[in-house]
DNA sequence: GGAGTTCTGTTTACGTCGTAAACGAACGGG
DNA sequence: CCCGTTCGTTTACGACGTAAACAGAACTCC
């Protein structure tokens, strides 16, 4: 059933595995019943895939593994930890993507396309998750989302410099693709997330609510369809070569793309 | 005191009139314990400036405001709705703002120009609310963070559309615009934000905390002056710059930059 | 194999949260 | 004068995060 269409969105979970298989786990078959850290990571992106980051409480986490809210600290130390780890499980998705590599094999620019494409595959994969890698602090001061782990960064600067990237280029580019990753992958995730929500309230009242007034907005109106049309695969692959571009320009001029930078 | 140096960056609130004034609130000297909505949503995002989000209770604020929290349910029919309006007021900034306008008076360049600069003191303003803008669901499913406010996307639509964009380009222009001032902002905002909180613990041991091995990243190590370096000014202009650049070659072309799309 | 130790999950308890509901004081118009 | 309205307080409830004490199972070492 449901053989991906050709145009369909390349990154879309549907158009791949299915429902993303969260991670390898342990050893599959290994003691169901045992609880650790990262089967309790696991199962919290699991939850919040399921019912929403809102819905996630220590008691509620703890139910959904068969056990009290205070087991799960011998393993987590605080929710606030645990959410760190849950955005660290969600980027870890990374290693397992075959079409993701540490390294370049094929160009920067190969590089930098399927990393891109990585992220916004778990960022579709999990859009719950998403706005949290956005909002927790980083591990470093200066290492920034959405690329949080170390390991990440440390593959991409050193993947641009082997390129040829000077070291401030390097870093300049990681700063500019990581700002383009996190706004426009937010901006996405937040449409789908909403477009969802919408029929997700059945209740009582079908969506009373308070209906702005609409007529003074008379452009947007008349836009609606186009504003509601989901281009985001396209509008992400535009953007993503623009600034793989940019970052070209950057490196054949040698220079870190700084203003006032008198070329040589 | 402290005249705006000169390379100092135009958008922080040093550089300009200082301590954020939140709003104009109602009658400055009026009754000062007449409690409303406005004066509720002000002492929020000012508790929120001062003390961080995740301080900000409705007990808190209650006695912020000299009022038992119970009180605060007379205005604000909940905590998630004082929230959005709390992003509404922050945004709402932008009215009072002299150097951003509603209307291009001077060409589309100009005016998203002003409105990116204005957002951006908005971001910088408050660092604390702004992750709030990323997050919160938007007021019509189609509009989308950071121009909240339907009136800003419709100023925005207009602007571009009477500039000569057609229909499709202009909308296509609000997502790449919304993007990018969402990525770039948040991106440093949270920079800022940890960079303060860093030193903002004085607390018995001195920053103890698990220091993560760095050793596995020398790349990150060795660059780590050039990643904690604060060049956001520069890099959000020339963001800015080339984003502009590109809507302009799709604005000449009168084409929707979409891909497979040949040129005439 | 038995005694101690460690590991794991439960129970209980506390303080804080958001908020529903009932309450009282001030007030303005008949 | 009294009555409704407005505004803020009091009280109360259930859910939350988590500290602390606890209980049983599993492993260690003799």
């Amino acid at each position: 059933m449901s053989e991906p269409r050709e145009d369909a969105d390349p990154d879309s979970p549907e158009g791949r595995g299915g429902a993303a298989a969260v991670l390898p786990a342990a050893a599959p078959g290994s003691g169901r019943g045992a609880l650790d850290r990262r089967r309790i990571l696991g199962a919290a992106v699991e939850y919040i895939d399921a019912e929403g980051l809102g819905a996630l409480t220590m008691r509620r986490l703890g139910a959904h593994l068969g056990v009290e809210a205070m087991a799960l600290y011998r393993y987590v130390p605080s929710r606030e930890n645990l959410l760190d780890g849950v955005v660290e499980t969600v980027i870890d998705e990374l290693y397992g993507d075959p079409d993701v590599h540490l390294a370049p094999g094929h160009g920067w620019q190969d590089y930098l396309q399927r990393l891109a494409h990585g992220v916004r595959r778990i960022a579709l994969a999990h859009p719950e998750v998403f706005p949290l890698v956005a909002t927790r602090p980083p591990a470093a001061p200066w290492v920034r989302p959405p690329l949080r782990s170390l390991r990440w960064v440390e593959s991409f600067l050193v993947a641009l410099i082997d390129s040829g990237f000077s070291q401030e280029a390097a870093v300049s580019a990681y700063r500019a693709y990581s700002s383009f990753l996190l706004g426009h992958l937010l901006l996405e995730v937040s449409q789908k997330g909403v477009a969802v929500n919408a029929e997700d309230k059945p209740d009582g009242v079908p969506a009373a609510q308070e209906a702005v007034d609409l007529s003074q907005y008379p452009t947007v109106v008349r836009l609606e369809s186009l504003l509601s049309l989901d281009e985001s695969a396209a509008e992400f692959e535009e953007a993503l070569e623009n600034l793989l571009e940019r970052l070209e320009v950057v490196l054949r001029e040698g220079r870190t793309p700084r203003r006032g930078d008198t070329r040589d």
